[in-house]
Formats: structure tokens, sequence, C-alpha cells
DNA sequence: TTAGGTGCAAATCTTTTGCAGAAAG
DNA sequence: CTTTCTGCAAAAGATTTGCACCTAA
């Protein structure tokens, strides 16, 4: 937790941004929320709870700068509000997301399964990937048992 | 193009709505726009060359009820306004975008790529696809060839 | 001292909604 | 008639911005 902190600060500082008592405090909400997707109100909402005094725009402007420097994903998912994703170290791109139609869930694939297709975008269009968005909308697993319940046949 | 029309005017009809000389209207510059992802803002001001009664709420209205019939797709890229994309017939599947983060420009890709994954995501994860998005952000090969100009060194 | 940061309130921008009237079956 | 649809204007909601003050190198 704190070494991250202590990364993010370094990141700043070494774009000449520093890393102030409010934005060290939206950086821990985001590392303690690390699951969720958090929309800006979200994190307002939770960085007040230990930091009353901190303003809106001020985390707006913080998550801008944050997702500028890479350190946040900024995403949308269609409800009008921009979500945000603290970046794992280890994990360069997106985690794709697998979103349910009937019940809203919405569940995340960590495993990265687009590199052969982006090397094939970079061979064949000359295009170089630099991130990606991957996102699936359809039944979930649950849903999906709900919808078929066992077939034990009560007919005729 | 009048064929198209038509069918959507029995996909309305079926559902109990109506083909409104506005809703034609505007499903005519979808149509005429097919390669272009138009905000509303976009499709309001054409619709609006043509028709300049047209209200931008119908407009909105309009791309909300298309959208809900699956006529159109409504997309979000992330910088603020949703865009509307005419569903090609064939293809249940949204195309995907290569989004250079040099130039802005946007390419479609319209191979669909993603088969195996989501039969792998239907056998693993239980999930059925109905839908996906996948976008690319990176460097388009023009950008890549202004980057990376002809090595004839003019040297020391 | 100077550039970067902050909180507040106002402004902006996209999208939605209430309403009275028009259109169509 | 009754339901659907429309244009307008107002409202709502998310995000940005102007500004005066603050803070740390």
């Amino acid at each position: 937790m704190e070494a991250r902190i202590e990364k993010v600060k370094q990141q700043l500082q070494s774009q000449g941004y520093k890393l102030t008592p409010q934005r060290e405090a939206t950086v821990r909400v985001l590392l303690e929320n690390e699951e969720d997707h958090l929309s800006a109100e979200d994190v307002f909402m939770l960085v007040k709870e230990k930091s009353p005094e901190i303003g809106l725009a001020t985390v707006y402007r913080t998550l801008e700068l944050l997702s500028e420097m890479h350190v946040v994903e900024k995403m949308n998912f269609g409800d009008g509000v921009a979500r945000y994703d603290l970046r794992a170290d280890s994990n360069k791109h997106h985690h794709h997301h697998l979103i349910c139609v009937q019940c809203g869930s919405m569940s995340e694939i960590m495993e990265d399964w687009l590199l052969p297709l982006e090397e094939r975008l970079d061979r064949e269009y000359g295009f170089t990937v630099l991130d990606h968005r991957m996102d699936f909308q359809g039944i979930c697993a649950k849903c999906n048992n709900v919808n078929k319940p066992p077939e034990t046949d009560s007919g005729t």
C-alpha cells in the first residue's frame, strides 16, 4: 500500500506535480476500492469521509491528472458517468469486463487474451497498440442457470 | 436504401411504433453516414438540413428508440458524447475501432476476431455473449511513419 | 517569488423531461 | 376519442472553469 503510494508520488514528481494531501487521500480511496469502478462522485464521497474539506472539483482534477499519467484508467460503461480504475502495476493492460444484461452484474477477467490480436494489428495494419478496451455484454452464469432450471422433466 | 427503411418501419410497427417523417429523416441520415459515428448533435444538424423544423429532443428520443430496437448501437468513446452506429444487418456484432492517440483518427476493422474468445467465455465462465465492444488505442500506420522517417542517415 | 494546488461557485455541456398541441388510427 | 409523437423550454446531471487564496520549493 505505502509502496504504491510512494510510486505514484514519484510518478507525479517526475512530471513536476506534487502529491498533495488531497491527492494522496484520493489515491488511497482508489487503492482501498480497487475492486470497484468508482465514479468521480463515489470517490468524492469516500474521500470526504476522511478529508471533509476536499472539494469535488479537486477530485475531478486529480482523477484527470492520474488518468493522464496512466495511474488510473478512465472508463465509460454508458451510464452517463465516467468511472475510474486503478491500473495494476503488473498489468499494463486494462482488464476485460463481463456485463450481464439481465442482472446488471459485472465481473472481470484479468487474462490478457489480446496479445495475439495486437501483434496481428501491428503486422497487418501497421497499428501499434498502446492500450485496449474489451467488454462483453451477455448473460452471466447465474442468470443462465435461473433461465434454464434443471431438466427434471415433470411433464406428461 | 429504401429496403432498409422499409425494414425499420416494420420493426417499429411490430412494436406499435410509427415511422414518422422525423424518424424516417433520422434513419436516412444514419444510413447516409453509415461510415461515421455520429453524435446526437451531429445527427440533429444533418437532419435539420432537410427537415429544419425537427427538434433536438426528438432526435434524442428517436435514437433512444432505435437503440432499444437494436437498429442502432449506442456507443461511448469517452469523449463525453454518445455516438450512434447503424447496425449492419449481417453483422450481429459491433465492429472494432483503432483509435490513434496521436492524430485522433479512427478506423475500423470488420473482421470478427472474437468468436474463439466468446466460445471460451461460454465454456469457462458460463457467460453467454450477446455483444461485445473492443477498441484499441495506439499509433496508426500513418503516424508511425511520420515518427520514424526513412533511415537515410544524414549523420554526424 | 513563483508555479502548482485548492475550494467554491458559476458556467458549460449533454441529455432528459413536462407540457400543450398535432397527427394518426 | 385515444394513443403516439412532436417542439419548445426548462430541468437535471456530470464535468469544467474562473478566481482569489494558499502552500511548498
